[in-house]
DNA sequence: AATTGTAAGCGCTTACAATT
DNA sequence: AATTGTAAGCGCTTACAATT
């Protein structure tokens, strides 16, 4: 109906509830002094009228939203959408809503990322990839909680969490180990991000005699093609994939290579594609509801004190053996 | 910095450019009624601040936001995901915002669905899958726009987009027929959703000696499990599946199987694995870009004038011939 | 005619005083 | 002591009247 005002608002439903503006307010207020006959009234006027308060006036009021930035870095990295479900869900619990920014996309990059101020945001959760840590310390300069997954800084004020990747890459060394493998490989994006570094370095800390290979991007191609390279060392017997994604591309390269074709790989991850029937794949999974719940935790409580010292949190991972 | 104020309002450029409250909220909205020197002045108190709107009291004052609630149901679905970003971009060009609502997830569902409107988000993007359509109606009656991708219904006030379905089935056919099959069949979630639903009537009344398929899943597993289903009808030579997803699963299968290793398989979506070397799987490409463009366009549409009849836009899809 | 400031209002919360 | 209403305020926009 267009002849419906659009909204109910707190006096509609005082007046049919036959109390103040302020009571109804007090009556939507977990643990404000009303007392219980007036809250009855209200709630049913409420339920008739089907009122329901304003957040964005009472944002307003109190000086602080619901809202918080979730800042990703596009939607085509499978591990990153695992991670969007379990991050919603945990700041639903908490009564906060996500506002979602790609910072991939270049029309919201530097303006989008820097509206969200205006949006008043109680927090910011940035997961790994794009975002320019520049604009962060912009946040934390109104003291705007800034939490960042999966990349490690010491911007003050800001609080990390992200998978263990020392521990990851030690037991991806082991299990290759166990395999019998006498020349390991480790393959990853080059410039490294932070994830890839770690598992890199660890990986190579591990294996002292692990070849590090190079590969130009972080997709399947990148993973398909990086065989190129692979065959260009000699006896590779294994290898430590920086993602499940490098793995399985280069996986399926392998296979077109009788002599390589069952190669010792391992991932990192455990995206689903890595459980397939098919596929199989050994890899390292991240705790993705871990991971999304200790973010949402530190974001609350930076919330409650913003001088607390910067909190780094590591997230245990898990080998999960396949073939 | 605790010590500073959180939040630069428009009193205090008022006061540093020397104007009025009313002539910084001139200067920061386009078309309004300020001078070319009052304009700089405030531009510049602005910039010396880092004042920005709010825009939570904004929308509170104008009784619009610009927040649109995007309902998706869950982050597993390859395909659904394609579409976030585009949706992301397309809003944020019209200066709006999506809250993120999983309707998949049972904490937020029916509250987290309603919870919406006391954002009093200026419009609904309900992708496919989950959220029940009773909802849209709450959104409807407070002439709240509404717009359902891949998913019909004739609620009035609602807009809907969709992929064609009907001639993406008939490609599917056609190709099927090209490539001599003589038996072909069709494997779909049971229940079927809309999508799946169009694409497999169209697909039987293209073909009438079809053979229907149903699994009880619409993932990888699923497909991967048809297998045995496929088995138990004599001689198909040729497979519609109703998703990528499942035709990936069945691929895989098949392969364990050198009668049915070269199945002639055609899937719909075309994410990304269907393009991986490995799998050049034959696939109906739905056209991400423009369902969110028409999308957000007939949102905006709609919040200009929430009278006009519901339209439904079919978007045209592209058969990608792989092999 | 173009530009400005004043004042009211958007829908809430909350300190305070008044009432029971 | 518990509960209530009044009134001011959160940060904006905008009709209107006043000024240039």
């Amino acid at each position: 109906m267009s002849t419906e005002k659009k909204w109910v608002t707190a006096s509609d439903v005082a007046r049919l509830a036959g109390v103040s503006r302020s009571a109804v307010s007090r009556a939507f207020t977990p643990g404000a002094s009303v007392a219980p006959e007036t809250r009855r009234r209200v709630e049913e006027a409420a339920r008739e009228l089907g009122y329901q308060v304003n957040i964005l006036a009472r944002s307003m009021n109190k000086g602080r939203s619901n809202f918080v930035g979730l800042v990703t870095a596009g939607f085509s990295n499978a591990f990153r959408n695992q991670l969007i479900g379990p991050l919603t869900h945990q700041l639903a619990r908490q009564g906060l809503i996500p506002l979602l920014v790609n910072a991939e996309d270049s029309y919201q990059q530097a303006p989008g990322l820097r509206d969200l101020m205006s949006y008043h945001v109680a927090g910011i959760i940035m997961t790994s990839g794009a975002p320019p840590l520049s604009l962060a310390q912009e946040y934390v300069a109104r003291s705007i909680p800034v939490v960042i997954i999966n990349r490690d800084t010491d911007l003050p004020g800001t609080d990390v969490v992200y998978s263990d990747n020392v521990d990851g890459a030690r037991q991806a060394a082991r299990w290759l180990q166990q395999r019998g493998c006498q020349r390991p490989a480790f393959i990853g994006e080059q410039p490294a991000n932070f994830s890839t570094r770690q598992r890199r370095d660890a990986f190579c800390q591990a294996l002292t005699n692990a070849t590090c290979i190079d590969v130009n991007g972080s997709d399947y191609h990148a993973g398909f093609n990086a065989v190129a390279q692979l065959q260009t060392c000699t006896d590779i017997d294994g290898v430590f994939c920086a993602t499940d994604t490098l793995a399985l591309g280069l996986r399926d390269a392998l296979s077109q290579h009788p002599s390589l074709s069952s190669l010792p790989l391992v991932g990192f991850d455990d995206i689903p594609e890595a459980g397939y029937a098919a596929r199989q794949l050994t890899t390292l999974r991240q705790d993705v509801e871990r991971l999304a719940g200790e973010a949402v935790s530190l974001l609350i409580q930076r919330m409650e004190d913003d001088q607390r010292p910067p909190v780094k949190k590591v997230v245990p991972v898990q080998l999960i053996a396949r073939r």
